[in-house]
DNA sequence: CCGAATTTTCGAAATATTTCGAAAATTCGG
DNA sequence: CCGAATTTTCGAAATATTTCGAAAATTCGG
């Protein structure tokens, strides 16, 4: 393969990948050119390189700056603007889990919350199932949003200690 | 809150966090629904609750079958199909991590395995930029499914043992 | 403070996904 | 094996999301 295409591929693979976890084509295939370029690139870069238009060049860049996994920067003596993404990977990842957790664990917890002083019929078997089922998946969650907070502050729990050395 | 609206919004809460996983609307709410019945219900209730129609519920149930969240249940004496869905929210977090590492992980794995016997010429910086990053990318990408495999396993690690026990 | 360069906004068009519902296929009791 | 009950398929319609590109807004060097 050459390089030329190998950078396509991986543009063309980061970017259907990132439809699968909910993040548009575009924004996932800039983040993608970003990670590989070696040095910042400026919107009319990433426009010619991936065909894309200003408007939607612009949103998507803005959106990864938000998200923290890219950054602009400026150079001296030029007006433009530079986006560099950032390299490394641990903490790209954190990132991202980071804002995973806003858009699918919380919302979810916002509404478990709301069944909890909610008067039970016990003798109701629809009330029952209710109750017990909501109350094991609010419980559940529960854990597992504490488990991402832990990763994403990198506490130094021992537990984290020993996960995170795994994954370096 | 009354029971009916708290099922109402529980269901329409797990829906809408379902689009967020890329699990459609429908599928979603469906699961929800199983999930806090007492017992097993017919496609038909199924349409009748969501207000969806037959070809969906029926597409949508066969999928939630085939992720093994929702269960086919003959009753006796009768000709209808219902379903029934695990309750076990361990088990379900389970499968739902399975399907996830299928859709999210495996097709971004199997493209970074090409890029490793990609000649690279050092002297150029956008090669070395590239070939870098990818390479970091996929070390860390196989450490992440190795723990996906491993929770999913459930195997009997020291490490896992702990965290499943966090967990429960 | 002017004006060219650059960035952002925004409605319309394009595209992708989901849903509908009728028709076809299958299943199974009798 | 017939036929009613049930499930599945499938193309068309509805809906939601993404993208475009022109126009408006902003920025900043001189």
């Amino acid at each position: 393969m050459e390089f030329s295409d190998a950078k396509q591929n991986f543009i063309q693979a980061w970017g259907s990948m990132g439809t699968e976890w909910g993040i548009n084509r575009t924004m996932a295939q800039i983040h993608a050119l970003l990670l590989v370029a070696p040095q910042a690139l400026t919107a009319d870069q990433v426009m010619e390189e991936l065909k894309t238009s200003r408007g939607n060049t612009n949103l998507n860049l803005r959106e990864l700056v938000d998200w923290g996994v890219v950054k602009k920067v400026n150079k001296l003596g030029d007006r433009k603007e530079y986006f560099e993404a950032l390299k490394d990977i641990h903490k790209v990842a954190i990132l991202i889990l980071k804002e995973r957790r806003k858009r699918e664990l919380e919302p979810l917890l916002q509404h478990l919350k709301d069944y909890k002083d909610l008067k039970v019929n016990k003798n109701n078997p629809d009330e029952k199932a209710f109750a017990d089922t909501v109350g094991d998946i609010e419980k559940f969650t529960n854990k597992v949003d504490g488990l991402f907070a832990k990763a994403i502050s990198a506490e130094e729990s021992w537990l984290w200690g020993t996960l995170i050395k795994f994954l370096k």
